[in-house]
DNA sequence: TTGAAAAATAAACACTGTTTAGTAAATTTG
DNA sequence: CAAATTTACTAAACAGTGTTTATTTTTCAA
């Protein structure tokens, strides 16, 4: 009997268009004022019916956490394409900064913001982001196995500079280099040097 | 005639009991459970007094941040003494880790979260990190004259060090290391090979 | 001591995430 | 097909949030 199978079609889409309601208002009005309430008028429900579909926000906002996990491994596959594993760090560091600054509200989901790490608990691990870590884990391997970088182990290799990379977006998204007196302009430029040096210094 | 002045003077001490009742609360239950409500009923009044000196919660987080700096600029100068510029680098790049990492709430508000950041517009700027990026700036500017670092510009210097040791706290404060398939000692000593590493690469 | 000014608050407003109780629709059963 | 049952949905409420308003209490000056 196929009634089954087409309930939990729609059951799926039905989460889809709940997720999809969730980024739209993301993009159009920002995470803050992204309430499940927003989310419901947006879809054309009642508040009530998301928490049929999903236990309660966090693991919603896990769900929209994936989709923009794979927006972010689309572009990294589109933009990070060089044979040369080196070259292919710097189009991954320059993606990925890129990435923060353009969508700054999914960048908040993705790695700044605490809520939908929540339902991540000891048993179960945080699978979003591995498909991303993995690109650059594989990037950095080839690097090593060249000896194209100074770096000897993978995962501190990883470790670093995903740090350096997130530690420029998320400082500048949250506003802390304005204990830098210096312009907008200014400051872009300086994150732009800043990354340039860093891939310099790390070159074998 | 004295009351003016012993006016002034209450409300010093009003917006500073509203500020440690606030830090309170944070040390206590943590940044996301400190309402005004909780706030007020720590220090015994009601909500809306502290309305009679902060203009919004934004304003009264602006004021816990520059007490929270304090505290971090007190700790460099215990922590980071070292003659030898770089040394103190060291020092500074581990104290700033171990800060981060030992008052999380403190640091969330600090250079993680947006809120108190909102009262920073277009004309004011940011005094409350100053101190303590100064301290950051000082060292590396003795480092470089000393030509102890492989950085030339101490702007761009201060910015790629700041990056990667807020890259490591918050990616590990908001458990976005789960995505390597690690315990969580293992991570702790991963961050402590990346800062070291860090450390020998932009040394001359 | 009385009148004005200042300080504090109770109660409300508009929002939040979430739950409960009840309605409307779809499906299964007799 | 009609009745019974399960499923899908929602209105209304609960307990919380930041903030404002109207009111009361306290403090000070004349």
């Amino acid at each position: 009997m196929g009634i089954a199978e087409r309930k939990e079609r729609e059951r799926l889409e039905m989460r889809q268009r709940i997720i999809h309601g969730a980024m739209q208002m993301f993009l159009e009005e920002g995470y803050e004022k992204t309430s499940i309430r927003n989310i419901a008028e947006k879809i054309e429900y009642s508040p009530a019916t998301i928490y049929l579909y999903y236990k309660d926000k966090d693991e919603l906002l896990y769900d929209v956490q994936r989709e923009a996990f794979e927006q972010l491994i689309t572009i990294f596959s589109k933009e990070a394409t060089a044979e040369d594993p080196y070259k292919r760090l710097e189009q991954i560091c320059r993606t990925y900064i890129k990435f923060g600054r353009e969508h700054t509200e999914m960048y908040d989901l993705m790695f700044i913001i605490r809520a939908p790490m929540n339902v991540v608990d000891e048993q179960h691990l945080w699978t979003n982001g591995h498909d991303a870590f993995g690109f650059l884990v594989q990037c950095l391997s080839e690097c090593i196995e060249q000896k194209l970088v100074r770096f000897k182990n993978v995962m501190t290799a990883a470790l670093s500079v995903w740090a350096m990379g997130h530690g420029l977006v998320s400082l500048d998204i949250r506003c802390r280099f304005k204990v830098m007196e210096m312009t907008e302009t200014d400051i872009q430029d300086a994150i732009e040097a800043s990354i340039n040096e860093y891939l310099e210094l790390i070159k074998a």
